[in-house]
DNA sequence: TTATAAATGACCGACCATCAGTCATTAAAA
DNA sequence: TTTTAATGACTGATGGTCGGTCATTTATAA
């Protein structure tokens, strides 16, 4: 027998290890050469580690959502107000800390356009499915709190992806500016008129 | 002189001779010498008219979504609904008659995405702006006429912008099955509560 | 216990095929 | 003869492969 490597641990580390320079020149602008050197191994040890490029931002873009969700999911809990909660849901489309996983789902979510990939997809799904659980989850119970209306609960899945909207149109047009701003705006008025009146 | 072309109306022949392959193949399944090959013409020839392959799909979309939105201008004035008007916004996202070129505009988002280019994002702009002007204007004058409530303004952007978060969701993960369902719904929620109540 | 051989997985970079984009040349019209 | 259009052979770059090397472990036997 011979040495035995944690794949997934390794795997784990030239993805990280090369985070900066896609977050920085972008998939289309990086060579695999490149690559292999910044994670200091060689060109084919990138493909026992990894199906094609495109797997490489995949992995990284896994590792750093997973690792954020742990961060959400503890901010959810210490967040009081239901609106806030919800706020809570979009800042990933604008805040300062989620910058750089911003600028990485950005060439994930092109990827996924031009070649999805089964595997892409499911990670999308679960992903998806998660944070919608938390999410209707909330307004159920301000619901059930006599917080908001009943018809509160027919926003959900639309208030879920309008942020994503609101995302993918500020990079590919100069109409929206200030994401926060919108975000906070839309979610303001719709509270408005969902709050049950004393 | 010699031979003088309309260096116009052949880039835009030579685009949609090959709106076909670029919608069944993907951009990154084709090569320039497919295309050329479409097109009938040389290889070359295609840098006559055409920055690279992206600034083709690019020319492809454009056309398609001029064409297009002569006939939404057309469908909006004759529809008579508010309600509907609206929904129509949001047709594109799901229509059959727009099937080809949703898949189209899917690449183009996908390059824009990756690749930002001024151009690019100057047009996505441009009709984003032109869009929006019809939709706000189509609320104001229900707002105006008594239908819904002064209130209803506020949501023009975000209503305007969830539709595309739909369908980018639909197409990344398999948790948005019916993108029409869904906007339907969305906007038939919202109406109910914006309506003003005789 | 130590030396040697055998086995195996990790790792690598030269190599290959492909392809986007260029440019020298040809063709054709005026 | 000049100008414009068209072209496809060519080039450089790059994604991905593959045969081979190296390092470590295990087996064996002296």
């Amino acid at each position: 027998m011979a040495i035995i490597v944690d794949k997934v641990q390794k795997k784990r580390d030239i993805a990280l290890s090369c985070r900066d320079i896609f977050f920085e020149n972008g998939i289309r602008n990086l060579t695999i050469s490149q690559i292999a050197k910044t994670a200091g191994i060689g060109k084919g040890t990138i493909y026992d580690y990894f199906r094609n490029k495109d797997d490489i931002v995949f992995e990284i873009v896994n590792i750093m959502i997973q690792e954020r969700n742990k961060t959400l999911e503890t901010l959810i809990s210490g967040t009081k107000s239901t609106k806030d909660k919800i706020k809570l849901f979009g800042s990933f489309f604008y805040s300062d800390e989620d910058a750089q996983l911003r600028g990485l789902y950005k060439e994930f979510i092109s990827i996924a356009l031009s070649s999805p990939d089964e595997e892409m997809i499911k990670f999308q799904t679960e992903c998806f499915n998660l944070y919608y659980l938390w999410f209707e989850k909330t307004i159920e119970h301000a619901i059930n709190s006599g917080e908001i209306i009943a018809e509160s609960k027919q926003f959900c899945k639309g208030l879920f992806v309008f942020a994503e909207g609101m995302f993918i149109s500020s990079l590919a047009t100069n109409a929206i500016v200030n994401v926060k701003d919108e975000i906070d705006s839309f979610v303001d008025a719709l509270f408005k008129l969902v709050e049950v009146k004393k």
